[in-house]
DNA sequence: ATTAATTTTTAGACAAATCTAAAAAAAAGA
DNA sequence: TCTTTTTTTTAGATTTGTCTAAAAATTAAT
């Protein structure tokens, strides 16, 4: 079955706002989609109709298992596009979210799979989220940004979101590198800074910027 | 500027249709839309008062210079992804343009610019037709698809449209090759197949679909 | 437990792109 | 030239997705 631009938009915005909280509400999926409430409930009843929506009036709504799976094929190509425009076509990992948004309704089966084929079956996208295959089922994946790594931890770092020069600069003058080891001393709140301490130097401090680039795994 | 995808898929035949004759009529282009000739009228309204039509009513019309220049822009975003699809996702030349058509309203610059860089700029898409360049300049070809060569010349086969062994399989049985040298005898207008002969051996005939598939240039 | 505030839904309108049916203009034929 | 045919346009309706303003339901507060 094939679904709208404006009909997958929901959908994958109802996705990602059920990762939070299992009901969602009308008010901050209008929010999410940049809409008016009027216009959620009435795209709400179309879903609904299609199956792809368990709703009932006032009483918030979520995906139905149909939907679902709508949501993840979307996601799917989404996180796919993400990764063929950074280490394909060269684009900075921040500068890749508005273009998927447009590749990602580009709905050719076809087209999809012989995509990840090319990617050579990447299980995670430029901001180190994973990438469902195509049945759906996601990887399971141990890296995780350095900003969600909690305190006193020790981490092994695996890959760097960004290829820019800047951050490469960085990165080096903190001599962090693929397979530093390092241990997480404190997070301060005011601004998601990170104290962090590389091998044998001096610890130091990282921005919370700096920190979602590094994707890191535990032990 | 940012136009519809509707109103692109216009300018796009609209264009198209030109390279045949000056003047575009709504019924022809109904026909290639696959639409009614009453929506052809509203839409060429539009596009006028967009500056992107000449147009007077009941007098046929013509893209104006700035129409063209966003068609070209189209054509070259189209035949770039057709590109990408048969050379770097392995799809054959013929499964790819319903692909491209959406692709091509992806109309972001720098996706388009970077695209061309990691394909390495090619002058002509898996049919043989010119990609227009950033500027809007169309490469002078000399290839040509062998479908379209005169009588009694002799050509040299530069590339071949399709990638699948079955037809591979076919050019080897005929001894084809790329720098195959092979002069055209004659064309039957019944199935458009031709009578070919290849350097020193017996003169036979190839289907219109295989001469289609193979480009040449001559001398 | 009422009232007040918030959230959600309805009602009715609008823009884009399409359609059918009928009218108007242009082209073709006798 | 005057009729007939074809092409093109208008008029009015429809669908999708959106909006504003007002009504209805739910939640929070006194």
């Amino acid at each position: 079955m094939n679904f709208s631009i404006a009909e997958e938009n929901y959908i994958k915005n109802i996705y990602h706002l059920q990762q939070q909280s299992e009901l969602v509400n009308t008010n901050s999926l209008a929010y999410e989609l940049q809409t008016k409430p009027a216009s959620v409930t009435d795209m709400l009843k179309k879903l609904q109709i299609k199956n792809l929506l368990d709703y009932e009036k006032y009483k918030g709504f979520r995906l139905s298992s149909k939907g679902n799976k709508v949501a993840i094929n979307i996601v799917r190509r989404h996180r796919l596009w993400e990764f063929f425009l950074v280490t394909k076509l060269g684009f900075e990992w921040d500068k890749v979210h508005a273009i998927a948004e447009e590749l990602e309704h580009v709905s050719n089966q076809e087209l999809i799979q012989k995509l990840d084929r090319f990617l050579n079956h990447p299980q995670t996208d430029p901001h180190g989220d994973p990438i469902p295959d195509g049945n759906g089922k996601m990887p399971v994946i141990h890296q995780l940004s350095m900003a969600d790594v909690v305190e006193k931890k020790k981490v092994i770092v695996s890959s760097v979101g960004n290829q820019s020069p800047a951050i490469l600069e960085l990165l080096n003058h903190y001599h962090i590198n693929i397979g530093t080891e390092i241990k997480i001393n404190q997070r301060f709140s005011f601004d998601g800074s990170i104290e962090i301490k590389v091998g044998k130097y001096a610890a130091c401090i990282i921005s919370e910027l700096v920190a979602k680039n590094i994707f890191v795994y535990h032990e």
